[in-house]
RNA sequence: GUCUCCAUCGUCUAGUGGUUAGGACACCGGGUUUUCAUCCCGGCAACGGGGUUUCGAUUACCCCUGGAGAUGCCA
């Protein structure tokens, strides 16, 4: 029997790193061996379910290459793969298990409930349904509803035994049945399933053959081998992935950071990064190997090598997954994904002008391995489009110096730039290359003749021109911007340290 | 409260009934360098505790402790 697995989230927010994680080792299972990935939209809450999280989620999986083989727009012959559309299905295989008796009809209020809840807390007992309503006669039960009452359906749960069932990862688990949660809800008020009963009537229906799921649904584990089992079905195999934790060891959240895909995404992380990076929460290769592409994963992917305990989603690594792929990207491609970030901060027109895209094009060879984040490429390259200003004066003075000692390395530094010779264009690269050691060569021999260190030569410079204390290689910053206008930013330098 | 799961460096992890317990990130040094970054070299650092089995347990079993999750008409 080939594999089927399948995703299925709930529109009900961005998708965030935990899902994706579920999402991707589904994907990878069903890769490596032959089978089909299947997406299901569980959007049987009807409060929570929005068409942006929706969106977000096609978004999501295109964007980190997740393609489905079956589900919405793609039939695969179990349709429809959204659950509000597979509404009448529930309810018919809910009053299946009434007629069975291995469900009934509850009709008490939530506020009740509420009640029980609190009395249970307060007085430290365990908490759940008091199955009030199990014991209702099904005529009485008949008449109440014929009368109209609302009420929802519950799963009777036997009050004996115990269910069990086998994990791949975790091997046999289970619990007494006295400790499954009394009677859950199996269709609510408004005539929707919950998740326990939707998720399991769907992936009978769809032939799922293995359920990769985070490890929070252990618990219910049983209960919903239990559902399997009133209907007469045979349940799938298990498959329960260590969850994805915080710094603080909680559960990842958005008190951590960033935890939505589409923010990951907005801030500059390459795909290709965050699924090799989550790709290692909880799964490992071997002991050596850590850069796996998509295509890789798909094929080296296996049940055998997840392990059993939480991962905590470490931001540092991350970060340093996505300047490996950076560096690896192909130029071209990068600087297509660079230039609208320009543009976006209002730096350079969009499209950009071909004077823009020269510039830009020179400064990419500098800036290229300082990259961590797309988005770093704005703070690097802003003094090039746009005048910074002075920023901090004080940055411009070099250790064991003042400010008019500053000035007079800036003025000497000013004067060997009035004699220097016109830059090259930025699309010739020897040239430019040549320019600036010559530069450089001048530079040097002329702080060694003024017994200055070149570092102090060149930091109240690297403030004029940049007004920053970092910035991409001076020579080359200074070329691209032109001398007309790196001199005039210097001189306001001067002038601004001359008055300190 | 009850139930369930988990336990190797700070983090992700490899690993084995006998290993100097390996790698990566982070961190700390050093080198390259014009700042930053890259790159290179080096260092720090772990089997939670107690028992049992065993000639020998980090590895198997039990208990404890610790952490997490579930306990919804959310998934």
């Amino acid at each position: 029997m080939s594999v089927r697995v399948r995703y299925a989230p709930s529109p009900t927010g961005l998708q965030h790193i935990g899902g994706i994680r579920t999402a991707l080792f589904n994907y990878f299972f069903a890769r490596a061996n032959g089978g089909s990935f299947i997406l299901r939209i569980e959007d049987t809450d009807r409060e929570r379910s929005t068409p942006e999280a929706l969106e977000d989620l096609y978004s999501t999986l295109e964007w980190l290459g997740i393609n489905y083989d079956e589900g919405p727009g793609k039939d695969g012959g179990f349709g429809p793969y959204v659950q509000s559309e597979r509404e009448q299905l529930y309810k018919d295989k809910a009053a299946e298990l009434i007629s069975s008796g291995k469900a009934y009809p509850c009709f008490c209020s939530s506020e009740r409930l509420d009640v029980i809840r609190e009395e249970q807390k307060a007085a430290k007992k365990s908490i759940g349904y008091d199955r009030y309503c199990r014991g209702l006669s099904p005529d009485e039960a008949d008449a109440r509803i014929k009368a109209g009452e609302k009420y929802v359906i519950r799963l009777k749960v036997p009050l004996e035994g115990k269910t069990v069932f086998d994990d791949i990862i975790l091997g046999q688990t289970g619990r007494k049945n006295k400790d499954i949660n009394p009677d859950p809800v199996i269709l609510k008020t408004d005539g929707f399933p919950t998740y326990h009963l939707a998720n399991v009537i769907d992936d009978h229906a769809m032939g799922i053959t293995h359920i990769m799921r985070a490890q929070e649904w252990i618990p219910s584990g049983p209960l919903h081998v239990l559902i399997y089992e009133a209907f007469g079905w045979k349940p799938p195999a298990y498959c329960h992935l260590p969850m994805v934790m915080g710094k603080d060891g909680q559960k990842l959240s958005k008190r951590h950071g960033s935890t939505s895909v589409s923010d990951f995404r907005k801030n500059g992380y390459l795909p290709e990064a965050l699924v090799n990076f989550v790709s290692l929460l909880g799964w490992s290769y071997d002991d050596s190997r850590e850069f796996f592409s998509m295509e890789d994963l798909c094929s080296l992917f296996s049940l055998e090598k997840i392990n059993k305990s939480p991962a905590v989603f470490d931001y540092k690594k991350l970060d340093w997954f996505n300047g490996q792929y950076l560096r690896m990207k192909d130029p071209e491609e990068l600087k297509e994904m660079l230039l609208p970030l320009l543009a976006g901060e209002g730096l350079i027109s969009n499209p950009p002008s071909s004077g823009e895209r020269g510039i830009f094009n020179g400064a990419f060879n500098i800036i290229r391995e300082r990259l961590k984040l797309l988005n770093d490429v704005v703070p690097m390259l802003r003094f090039l489009f746009t005048d910074p200003g002075i920023g901090n004066a004080e940055d411009a003075i070099p250790k064991k110096m003042d400010a008019s000692e500053a000035a007079k390395a800036l003025v000497l530094g000013e004067k060997l730039l009035l004699e220097a010779a016109d830059p090259p264009d930025a699309s010739d690269e020897d040239a430019c290359e040549a320019w600036d050691e010559v530069m450089d060569g001048r530079f040097r021999e002329k702080a060694e003749k003024e017994k200055l260190k070149i570092g102090a030569m060149l930091q109240p410079l690297r403030l004029a021109v940049t007004a920053s204390k970092v910035s991409p290689p001076l020579f080359p910053a200074i070329r691209l911007l032109g001398l007309d206008e790196s001199l005039k930013r210097i001189k306001r330098l001067i002038d601004t340290l001359k008055n300190m």
